[in-house]
DNA sequence: TAGTGGTCTAGACCACTAT
DNA sequence: TAGTGGTCTAGACCACTAG
């Protein structure tokens, strides 16, 4: 852990306490460097972390005020999955993995997500259930080539947590996209749908390695009325 | 503008203008601080930049890959407003005020946004037409305490624009929320709507000024079928 | 005017990648 | 081993805020 990070987490943690309260000032980046014993940079590298996860807000000649943290609850933004999500909201939920074979990339789906045709794949499909009800469905296609092996139960629970923690594969970023699509019969089959679901909101991932490698394509199909997606953003500047 | 800005500037605009290519290296951190003759942290700082942005990846000990960056088009995402979509995407659209009015907050409605009962706001009603049918209804409230005048020719066009370049205001920070609802007999009334349509998608947004005041209250409503948000996230490793 | 955050420097050492 | 990015320092000057 560097040094930044750990005054990242001890900060953020005092902030979560309510040793520092929402609306007061943080010490200044001095006071911070000279209790932390490191170099105002440091502090200041730290008080970015602060800033890009929304726990302040920094003001030129004033300081850094302390922001209603409750209030941005429930990130599903950034990369977090599907279990990260359950573990932080405490929703009583089970993962069915409905199939998981090894496919080859035919054409049509070779020109909707961006990988050569007959690419090996895994294909998962897995149904999330909710109070006894399949609310998400999540079809996921990962390389062979960089993960030979995927056992049934890790499937179950999170894939991230699988690749992260055992095979050491650096995810480092994704391109997201949600869309509202009629529902398909597939989606009739697998999922708790009302008479009044025509449509289920469509999540479409491309998720990318440190080695900028594609190596999942995600597409998670959620029931209209169980749907939320927050987002903390900053303005950008540039 | 700030040395590290004109950098990220730069590079960003060699990036876009293939001088530097998808896959290629950037030229080292060190080469790169001698080329600009700025000191080697100054061109961190703008590599940051072209980070957070999905313009490049880094990678230690070898070196800033160069995405590909056709690839991350439609940025939805951020703070974005619709004219400045609407102007980056060409799409011919028009922008009617339904109404706009003077109205103080009753306790229901302080209730779902977190303001004090009685604030004075603007309540803003725009209808956003793309070749003749009405796809987005846009209803926004802002504080009278911070805008007091607000000439309805300029809520057709971008009120973000407005606010910042002849109001002085330093929009800072939103949180966004998107879920989907049934349509209301508003949307009825004031939207295109298909018979299949029994929902839209409403993205709900608080801005801040840097100074962390609320100053307003956006519903969006968009129909199904013309709704996609597209996301470029990295995964935070705190 | 004193104190704050914003920018920038010149140098150091470390961890990682490639050869 | 040479070169890369990652971290950290101690100091400087500037722009902004508030009393």
């Amino acid at each position: 852990m560097n040094r930044y990070m750990e005054i990242y987490a001890d900060l953020k943690s005092r902030i979560l306490n309510k040793t520092y309260l929402t609306g007061t000032l943080l010490p200044s980046e001095n006071k911070l460097a000279t209790h932390y014993q490191v170099s105002r940079e440091t502090i200041r590298k730290a008080l970015v972390l602060l800033l890009e996860n929304g726990y302040i807000q920094k003001k030129q000649g004033k300081g850094s005020i302390v922001l209603d943290v409750q209030r941005f609850d429930f990130p599903i933004s950034g990369l977090t999955s599907y279990k990260e999500l359950q573990d932080s909201q405490n929703i009583h939920s089970q993962t069915l993995v409905h199939s998981l074979e090894k496919i080859r990339i035919s054409k049509e789906f070779s020109a909707k997500i961006d990988l050569p045709i007959n690419t090996e794949v895994w294909a998962l499909m897995r149904q999330r259930k909710i109070d006894g009800e399949v609310i998400i469905l999540d079809k996921d296609y990962l390389l062979t080539a960089i993960v030979p092996t995927l056992p049934i139960e890790e499937a179950e629970n999170s894939i991230y947590l699988f690749l992260e923690t055992k095979k050491q594969l650096a995810i480092s970023y994704a391109q997201k996209e949600i869309v509202v699509e009629k529902v398909t019969e597939e989606d009739q089959q697998l999922m708790t749908l009302r008479e009044e679901d025509t449509h289920v909101v469509v999540v479409r991932s491309r998720v990318y390695l440190e080695d900028t490698r594609l190596f999942q394509y995600t597409e998670s199909r959620h029931r209209l009325d169980k749907f939320r997606f927050v987002d903390f953003a900053r303005r950008r500047h540039a």
